[in-house]
DNA sequence: GTCTATAGCCGGATAGAC
DNA sequence: GTCTATCCGGCTATAGAC
């Protein structure tokens, strides 16, 4: 059946993930990936087609996500505050979905070989899109005068890198880490 | 002489440092480093020992760098604000100082063979010196009431990848970064 | 101190039996 | 759909000529 055929595939690249974000794509093995998987390494190519592929769809498929999110946030009218909420919200969400995506995502993209162009394109458009908001937010007088690109990069990293620790925070509900991290980045953090 | 064997070292480890940068230890090959330094593959072995020594040696550098630094700014008797700046700074000279080493230790560090567990020590003990200044903070009621985790790892993430962007500023002065990274993380962005 | 040549191993991927 | 066997190329590192 099908959906079967689909729930493998899906498994080796949840699995696949997972390794590439412990060691990063290139020192991940497809003997390494059949050994997590279970099975031996030729066994694999009956489900997929390449490890660069793995890598690919994994990283395409939540890079879109994102900059597709953020282009119905920057349309909406509503003041920049609430724009950058959301989109602290939307890293959020899309982290806690799939963190070892977004370790991929991160860290090997430059492995990407047909498609890196096209990636590029997207996180381009993103960051285009997440300027525009600080721009805005300078403008109408709801930020403080910082450098836009210090104010930019050291938003974004943090969200980039949420992976990195929000796995272990599973205690810490959804909307409450939504709540904390909007205060810790927007409001700082001195009393 | 010495010195000019000692600086052709020392120029393989800082291609090496900018090649693991762009791609990664695992796929950077000793024929890439080679042709960057201008020599055949195996001509570098009579300068290197290994390439896991050039990684060992370029992450375990930086990593006692900012473990010492850290353990003189705790101890010294100022307020937790100041402390979190000198923190700020540290990360910010010694990013200028030496960018593709921090991407190293930021993305490699797990290539680490023989010496990844005195890594973790090091690291381990940075990030165990951060909370003290953090919780004292909160208790001095510097800081806020914030999740104490969020706020130390949104900090420290944006610190950890500054050699991302750093390079590219080239035109803003140490002074004025540390000025305004110290607002945009401490104080916060909003008006 | 750099070179060519190569050892010895491991990589992704395929062929074909079951 | 998984296996064993294998292709073929690339990897780190060494040997030894110059």
């Amino acid at each position: 059946m099908k959906k079967s055929t689909l729930s493998r595939k899906q498994e080796i690249y949840r699995i696949a993930a997972q390794l590439f974000k412990e060691k990063g794509y290139s020192a991940v093995t497809m003997r390494d990936l059949a050994a997590a998987v279970g099975v031996k390494a030729a066994s694999l190519y009956n489900h997929i087609t390449s490890k660069q592929q793995i890598l690919s769809e994994t990283i395409l498929h939540i890079a879109e996500q994102f900059t597709e999110g953020i282009e119905i946030i920057v349309q909406q009218d509503v003041d920049a505050i609430t724009k950058l909420k959301e989109v602290i919200a939307q890293h959020i969400s899309l982290t806690i979905d799939n963190p070892y995506g977004m370790a991929a995502l991160n860290n090997d993209w430059m492995h990407l070989e047909g498609k890196l162009d096209y990636y590029l394109e997207l996180r381009t458009r993103y960051e285009k899109r997440f300027r525009q908001i600080v721009i805005d937010g300078k403008k109408s007088g709801e930020l403080k005068e910082v450098h836009t690109e210090i104010l930019l990069y050291s938003i974004l990293t943090t969200l980039r890198n949420l992976y990195l620790w929000i796995p272990k925070k599973g205690e810490l509900k959804k909307e409450e880490l939504i709540e904390e991290l909007s205060i810790t980045l927007i409001q700082g953090v001195e009393k």
